[in-house]
DNA sequence: GTGTTTGCGTTCAGGCCTGAATGTTCTTGG
DNA sequence: CCAAGAACATTCAGGCCTGAACGCAAACAC
């Protein structure tokens, strides 16, 4: 037998191996720990015990804790986004794609995701070092929704008012998914939901550009 | 001259008057620090500094920071409603009743006061005891908004559709004011406002009361 | 195998915050 | 003027968090 660790079972790991999974797992626990406990609450101790990890192995990945949450911030863009697209697939095509569409980018809100990253951006108000790295991932976000948008709805999207009107949708979906953060069932939510939805198809439809 | 106190020129205070003085000086305070740290560094001494006051003041009035919070939450939904209920006050009528509504809502949301409100809310998914505060004065918000809503435009509010088009507005401003947040300027805002604005009213207006 | 590097665990010092206990000053009523 | 009590100041103990120092063991080079 080869003693290849690259493709080892497990047992014999070779250190990039072992480094690139304690990583991986420090990072989804900071996640885990946003979500549940809060910012506040993510210390350093705290996570590496989520992780099963010491505090040691913590330091020597990720030096300081404001470390920790940038590259926790790219993770969690990098989640957000994959599961945004993957589900973008599935789309329906028809007259029911819109209403679709829309409500994919909902469920990517009404997401305890979502909830970790308004927790991270509040803080971020007041945090110089974080605000830059959620600026620009926030960026990067919009202009990758845009872009979305823009490939799902062709026809839609050579009319001069899809762009303000794309950004008033996420706004409206952002200001609704506000209301999740002390309604943890999100039962308030859905119910306004489906009427918000109405009128947002309503307005992206105001003028069909003939294609129907 | 009478030496009754409660008319004094300030020189003699009675216990009463100054009880009064310094808890509001300490709410206050704790709005200004709610704005400019955040909540995370809305600490009990700081708070007592900024009020130009010891620790020991703030723990007579208020047995603990919680204590305090709660206060300063009823004190933050108090002047807001205060703002928006006089400024309602001067509502033009006529056909830029409806947008001129509308940016009075933007304008108490583009607020710092609003920042505050954020952060606070965001604290309370993971604060049991800040979340039965917030969901009490959350409810009487929407309320009180609906109403002034209804009082405003008595012709929009026969509609059945009036209420969710209310929350759908209030829930895209929120969206937009949470950009705020990273970008103090507002300067993106500004941009976004006049579009969404001009979308809503088409949406109020949409099958209008017969009345113009 | 041996030595060096890298990943990781343990312990410690320093700092900030909260809440409680204990003084000190000022108001009020007699 | 004096005593009682309220308003306010000062100090202290306990707890949590961060970041750094030091030590061990596994993995790679030879």
């Amino acid at each position: 037998m080869a003693a290849t660790p690259t493709s080892g079972n497990g047992a014999r790991r070779t250190q990039a191996q072992r480094s690139a999974a304690t990583r991986e797992a420090l990072l989804d626990a900071t996640l885990a720990c946003l979500v549940e406990d809060g910012y506040a609450r993510t210390t350093t101790t705290r996570v590496a015990e989520r992780a099963g990890l010491s505090r040691g192995a913590h330091l020597h990945h990720f030096r300081t804790r404001n470390a920790l949450v940038a590259a926790a911030i790219g993770h969690l863009a990098e989640r957000w986004t994959q599961e945004l697209l993957a589900a973008a697939e599935d789309l329906p095509t028809g007259r029911e794609r819109l209403a679709e569409g829309l409500d994919l980018v909902w469920r990517s809100y009404a997401n305890p995701l979502f909830q970790a990253a308004l927790d991270l951006w509040t803080q971020a108000r007041t945090d110089a070092e974080l605000r830059e790295h959620l600026l620009a991932v926030e960026r990067q976000l919009d202009r990758q929704t845009l872009e979305l948008a823009r490939r799902l709805f062709p026809d839609l999207a050579a009319r001069p008012t899809f762009e303000p009107l794309v950004e008033m949708a996420i706004s409206t979906i952002r200001g609704l998914a506000l209301l999740d953060t002390l309604h943890p069932d999100g039962a308030r939510n859905r119910k306004q939901w489906p009427s918000c939805r109405a009128m947002l198809v309503t307005l992206l439809q105001a003028e069909p550009a003939g294609d129907d």
